[in-house]
DNA sequence: TTAATAGTTGACTATTTTGCTGGGTTAAGT
DNA sequence: ACTTAACCCAGCAAAATAGTCAACTATTAA
């Protein structure tokens, strides 16, 4: 699991979908201009976006991308997952070709720690970020309140799940 | 938070530091060899590293890196932060320059969610990473008593290195 | 003292990824 | 037909990544 900008451009388009396709298909020239995206790089961005079945692209006139899942059921995860290249896990690709014991092992916690990041991101959904930001901003309209409702518990979980 | 393969080069070379320098600091030339990443890669990495005070550096003849402290104060976002280029917080610095309310507001939610990522490697130390998989390979050697021997000596091997 | 070891530094190169431009083609609505 | 917008390329400049080379300095064992 990579995190990069790409990813996190492709999250952030993903958001400004969420928020605005309830009524009618967005276009990306909007995504564009609302988050200062260029509009050849986001076309590259859906364009891996819809193979992976995360959106809908609707041609023609009042066309533009729709979420193809509604928010809750679309992950952190799966997005960045969308877009980055299929990681090779280098050098150790899958099967036990590592020459080194000492290679392999460490490679191994590497991987263990990866998936944990992948398991946590896979338990973020658009529609929590959404919400969250909802939250936020309704508490900073009234008064402070506690926010933070997604990533605490969370946190301790995976913890917990370490000290197996 | 930015997860790449350079970070990923830098925490595998510390686990590789925590495994092997309770005895004696460990040279680059061995991480080298066991890691199969390039020496002079390695040489950049730690010299970040040792001005993030996370190694210490040891000159002349049995010389090479240790850990500057515990591996169990040592972190995993900590490494990957000192590895990483100050990441710019692009287009909205820090200040509220978006002229767009939504940018401001889905870069927030991205921001957050770099946050969480990074207090959840924060979480996470070598010496748990390690512990981890101490614990994983004395389970993987008790299953495979009826199987191929190829991993057994290198086990005992590593378990009594351990116990020095 | 001397030679070997090993870290330190900086500049340099190759490759990959990133973000973007611009050209088109195809499907759908008016 | 004409427009709109998704779709699909090929390419390209800048940046990041990964690795190389060479000269240097500090330490210490012999």
């Amino acid at each position: 699991m990579r995190l990069t900008t790409k990813g996190r451009y492709a999250v952030t388009a993903m958001l400004d979908l969420a928020f605005h396709s309830d009524i009618k298909p967005v276009t990306l020239t909007d995504i564009a201009a609302r988050q200062t995206i260029s509009l050849s790089y986001l076309e590259q961005l859906f364009s891996r976006l819809r193979r992976a079945n995360m959106v809908k692209g609707i041609r023609g006139p009042g066309g533009g991308y729709t979420l193809a899942d509604t928010a809750d059921k679309i992950n952190i995860a799966d997005i960045i997952a969308a877009v980055d290249e299929p990681i090779d896990a280098t050098k150790c690709g899958g099967e036990a070709n590592c020459q080194k014991e000492q290679a392999c092992l460490t490679h191994d916690l590497w991987m263990g720690l990866s998936d944990q990041i992948r398991d946590y991101l896979k338990g973020i959904t658009l529609a929590q970020l959404l919400e969250k930001h909802h939250v936020k901003s309704v508490a900073k309209r009234q008064d402070q309140e506690a926010e933070q409702v997604i990533g605490i518990h969370r946190h301790t979980e995976l913890l917990a799940s370490l000290n197996e």
